[in-house]
DNA sequence: TTTTGGCACTCGATCAATATGAGTGCTAAA
DNA sequence: TTTAGCACTCATATTGATCGAGTGCCAAAA
């Protein structure tokens, strides 16, 4: 049967198999996704009533490892995808069904339960994400690209003390202490004192803050200036702010974590900022759900670990991003479709709540690889002949 | 010898043990824990220069395994200390020094790095404990008894929007959007509203507020006054808010989990919330330095996993509980001092935040332990006679 | 009465030899 | 091009033998 084109710069590679042998390596995939155990050739015949003999599926099992798509542990032990079997099945072959209605619907509900509140929903995505896909999930705060001040509001809270509060233009709240002047200042004077920052500063950023600062200021005015360009160099500088994690037991639960080197690797990952940030960084930059799978090009560091990232968020306003983690040998399609539908969903909360375009817009977009997914997947699906 | 009292209940206990055994116990104690192998009779004699003979110690080995402090892996294996014995260790061996002075001024000074800024102490409390002890580390946010309302405000957030920020009398902050109603209102407006609404509730419990809630109050303002109303319930209800972890890896690289089913139930402890709040339910009751031994007593359920805990906070205003958790195998020592330190020097920059007493006071009281243990330990370090 | 040297005994750990069987690779026939 | 069949490979499990660390105990010494 003839091959056709798959995906952008997986032509090459799509045309090299037959449509059995995508057949065959999609079988393999999900049957080694499910046991953990290596596939044998009369396993496939057997399990899945393939119209030809055991042989015949060897020889193509061949084929397909000469082409780098399957490994072998030992001579005589079944086959396993490699990092490109699972890129093929993820780029080509997996069916990217969309969350069941009911799930849909719960997950819905329980994030209105949460009223606009970042934090509970935040912590909400990262145990859905955990719960649906079985899997570890994180959940990055979205950030402002460059956070500029809304307001500030002054607080009394004792002799010696006054709350700064502040808003930016992204709603990100902060607060510090500072302490009262010498004659303690009252609550009126306080709002006063706020009314003044606020003209001055409004809109600002961290540097254009301190950059005013020092003209026909009071030294507490000046220190409130500084905490508050302090909060706001805060907010910027901390590339990644808190991140929510959630489901690192179900991944310990998964057997290539038996031993503990795999778990230290995976702790690492999780728990470590650096790698993250690498991770985080380079997600960003791109639109719509991602699949980071192993050992893959530029991730040899992270060994069998696989990601399902998206970033969300509302455009120009904030943008984190969010996904689950597991092993390479992870539901792919499933954790694909709840990444996708809840990074869509907290998009739209977010611009919901700050007004603005969901990121979404550039995921339908990035679909032109999922369309011309179907479209390759056309080309056959039954059975060889 | 004539043994001595230890510590109130341990007095018979203490009393079953010659000054020998005692000596004895200790060494295999810190033995073991230093590398995690059961340590032989003659590895003793020959390491640390007891003037006796293996057959001596061995003796006196059996006789301690008869008392229960001791156990054997199997025939030809050298001994362990069994929960008894690191019980026995920590309440009348071990000795409780300080954290030198280096490390103090070197913790004390990242602590005044971070002005006032209760997130990141807790952030910061984590990461020394785990760091310091070389285990896992547990910080838990402050709560108040009863959330009090100190203070509301109203910001202009947009046409559709107004961030209702709510001050609690321990100083927490919370906000909320909620909607304009439908001719919006200039942040003038608002501002006249939080007036009025903090003339109402100031220094209420939310039951209170709501109970106020009703007479001469346009829907906006009893929409605002509901929401915090809510917010502060929520500040009551949970029970322990947001838990700050740090150094699961350190733990991770113990021998003890090797294997993932130990692994597995550590980390049940540690992001499960369920035992986690048993456990902070059962130390906000006592106060000063807990130590929490693996299978013991009502803790049978946390198998090989040994915390050291202590509440912390401002009496009266917020209490919250930090600590580390590694296997039974810990350095129990330095396990308490760096948690008696950070734990003191939390609830003082924490009064000094609130007023108000820190919770340090009730642990000095709590001494008398420890100074009777010194006194028991006076009875004699020398060898039997 | 306590300590100690000595010796038998136990039992995990390690290694080699062997058997087992799952699963492939290849070849020759259909 | 497919397939039946068979040889081959290699992980895994089992057994047995050996080694040695460490104890337990007893009888002699202090």
């Amino acid at each position: 049967m003839v091959a056709m084109k798959c995906f952008q710069g997986w032509g090459a590679m799509y045309d090299e198999l037959t449509e059995r042998q995508r057949a065959i390596l999609g079988l393999i995939v999900r049957e080694y996704v499910a046991t953990a155990q290596p596939v044998a050739s009369k396993t496939l015949v057997e399990k899945y009533n393939l119209g030809v003999s055991s042989a015949t599926v060897r020889n193509e099992m061949a084929a397909l490892e000469q082409m780098g798509y399957l490994t072998h542990p030992h001579t005589s032990a079944g086959r396993m995808p490699t990092e490109r079997g699972y890129r093929y099945f993820v780029q080509c072959l997996m069916e990217q069904s969309e969350l069941p209605e009911e799930e849909q619907r719960l997950i819905r509900h329980q994030f209105h339960q949460a009223h606009m509140d970042l934090d509970q929903w935040m912590r909400l995505a990262a145990a859905v994400l955990a719960h649906t896909a079985h899997t570890a999930s994180l959940v990055t705060v979205p950030q402002a690209p460059q956070a500029r001040l809304k307001h500030i509001e002054l607080i009394n809270i004792s002799e010696a003390l006054v709350l700064v509060i502040l808003v930016t233009s992204a709603g990100l709240v902060r607060q510090q202490m500072v302490p009262q002047p010498h004659p303690p200042l009252q609550q009126e004077t306080l709002n006063a004192i706020a009314n003044k920052l606020n003209a001055l500063f409004e809109g600002m950023t961290y540097q254009e803050v301190r950059h005013r600062i020092g003209q026909d200021l009071t030294p507490f005015e000046r220190s409130v200036a500084n905490v508050a360009a302090l909060l706001m160099e805060r907010i910027d500088s901390r590339s990644v702010g808190q991140i929510y994690r959630d489901g690192l037991l179900h991944v310990l639960r998964q057997p290539e974590f038996a031993e503990a080197e795999a778990v230290r690797q995976l702790v690492e990952i999780i728990e470590g900022r650096t790698l993250l940030e690498h991770i985080i960084a380079e997600i960003n930059n791109t639109s719509g759900v991602q699949v980071i799978i192993g050992g893959e090009q530029p991730w040899e560091a992270i060994g069998d670990v696989s990601l399902v990232v998206s970033p969300y968020g509302v455009d120009g306003y904030a943008a984190g991003i969010m996904g689950v983690l597991g092993p390479q040998r992870m539901p792919y399609g499933r954790a694909v479709s709840v990444v996708r539908f809840v990074s869509d969903l907290m998009s739209h909360l977010l611009a919901s709540m700050y007004g603005g375009q969901p990121l979404t817009q550039t995921r339908r977009e990035a679909n032109y690889a999922n369309q011309e997914r179907l479209h390759c997947k056309k080309g056959g699906r039954g059975s060889a002949t």
